[in-house]
DNA sequence: TCCGGATTGTGAATTATTTCACATTCATTT
DNA sequence: AAATGAATGTGAAATAATTCACAATCCGGA
């Protein structure tokens, strides 16, 4: 009987929260931080703050507060992204190549290592410094350029053929921006993302208020 | 002691979801669907689904399961989108232009009017059909052309900025790319919008599982 | 070394969400 | 018109997440 300690879903989501407030932080050379200060940061409460981080151990001085720098790289380890984490993108079209030239994941220790399509029209250029490949071409960049992620962004009917491409060639997380559940194994871990959710939850806020 | 229904978030983020397989169905000629059927389309429990209708009425038939036609009109009354909403981007970059050339949007009623930027450089050009203009124009665009919502996809450290001039422009909604907070009055609704946090979860169950 | 002030870490209480299970209701058949 | 079968709608139960509140502990000063 090992009690398994669930961590819930929202408190992952926040941590990304706490660590860029951290980081300002830090770059403020502010070395010493209270849960409330952290907190009010970055919108939670204090107690919630205390609580997320009590599922993964105990990173603060009582009496005192929370060590900025220590805390930065406890975080970084639960996040994973104390090592660095590479990554293919299949589809360049907007989505793709946008994402593909976001700043924010290289601060992460996010590497994007091609794009890949269909269209031999998109072939061959390069985006940034970021090269546009022939799609069937990667299961073997997978392989020889050990990418451990993949981001779909081709539209929802192929999807699911372009998630099978990804497994076939080992990769063990899939990040989904098409707007369809996709089938894979269990060892595969699939992270949905719907731009469509955000802004239709905003239409209905919207709407109930100026009824 | 009027007992007021709350809807939880989690039921609204998933409507998008329920309308976009409700979509499907609809393009396959199917016009009864059962509550089982749409929830395992969707990625949820049957009761989920049903509860989840029950937050805003009784849309189904006993016996017999839902007219997909009526619960597609349904559905797109309560998120909003049975009326046209206008908006507008603040920040022509990456991810700006890549959002105001998206499909997704125009499919549930949504138009992008324009995109606005500081950079003169990037004044005056045309993302598809769509103008970027001088961020000083926004105020008095949004009032010309019956804008609702104002998207931010501008640096960290000018959202707060922009979305000061949304506000003044009596913008109610705004969709905020921008990995801060934003203080805005009580009459104005934000939606925020994190793509790190998504990566990062990713991230943080790769990692778990490698370990 | 002891004391006072401050802040964490965490069980317990509360609140929110999901699932269960079945009474209710509707369409269809006889 | 009544009986049958099927699937919704929904209170109640179970589960999950958040907040409360305070004991535990640490820092710094006397």
């Amino acid at each position: 009987m090992t009690d398994v300690v669930v961590i819930p879903r929202a408190t992952i989501s926040r941590l990304p929260v706490y660590f860029r407030v951290l980081m300002e932080l830090s770059h403020m050379e502010v070395s010493l931080v209270s849960s409330d200060e952290l907190a009010a940061r970055s919108g939670v409460s204090s107690s919630q703050l205390r609580k997320d981080l009590s599922y993964f151990g105990e990173f603060g001085i009582r009496g005192a507060g929370y060590d900025v720098g220590f805390l930065l790289q406890k975080i970084r380890e639960i996040l994973g992204i104390h090592r660095e984490w590479r990554l293919v993108i299949a589809g360049a079209g907007k989505l793709g190549t946008a994402l593909a030239r976001y700043s924010g994941f290289a601060q992460h220790g996010l590497e994007v290592a091609a794009l890949f399509d269909i269209d031999p029209g998109k072939q061959g250029k390069m985006t940034g410094k970021i090269p546009v490949l022939p799609m069937e071409d990667l299961t073997g960049f997978v392989q020889e350029h050990d990418i451990q992620i993949g981001v779909i962004t081709v539209p929802a009917q192929a999807a699911q053929g372009v998630a099978d491409l990804m497994v076939r060639a080992g990769l063990k997380g899939i990040w989904n921006f098409a707007p369809v559940r996709i089938e894979v194994p269990d060892d595969v871990i699939v992270q949905y993302e719907d731009l469509v959710v955000g802004l239709l939850t905003l239409s209905h806020h919207l709407s109930r208020r100026m009824r």
